[in-house]
DNA sequence: CGATTGACCGAAG
DNA sequence: CCTTCGGCCAATC
């Protein structure tokens, strides 16, 4: 077993509490951690989320909406595919109208 | 234990 | 506009 208590654990809580259809930027769940200045750990958590099958990290993006870890999955348009397959809209590896699409945890969450 | 890296963000030049 | 730097935390080498 592992200690679940980890910061990753509750990074995959958040990520796997996005809705369908939406999506979230590393910044946004590291803010919601209180931990926003270390937004690098999320993509960090990221890395190692991968093994676990709950944690969307297609809906995972940068600030800008754009898909810098598609590079991580095993395809190399894996990533777009999954998201245009929940309705979304990629361009040049940059979700269309983000902003819409945005699922701020600590909007959405409201402790 | 020290140094490097990591799917980032934001500011400064 | 584009490039560079700093920062923050944790894991890996």
């Amino acid at each position: 077993m592992k200690a679940d208590h980890n910061f990753f654990e509750s990074v995959y809580a958040v990520v796997r509490q996005i809705p369908k259809g939406r999506v979230t930027s590393y910044g946004a769940i590291a803010n919601y951690l209180s931990v926003k200045q270390a937004s690098r750990m999320v993509g960090w958590a990221m890395n190692a989320s991968h093994a676990l099958l709950d944690v969307p990290a297609h809906r995972v993006v940068n600030r800008n909406g754009q898909l810098t870890g598609k590079h991580h999955f095993p395809g190399e348009n894996l990533m777009e595919e999954m998201l245009q397959s929940e309705g979304h809209q990629i361009i040049n590896d940059q979700i269309v109208d983000f902003k819409k699409v945005f699922w701020d945890p600590t909007q959405e969450l409201l402790s």
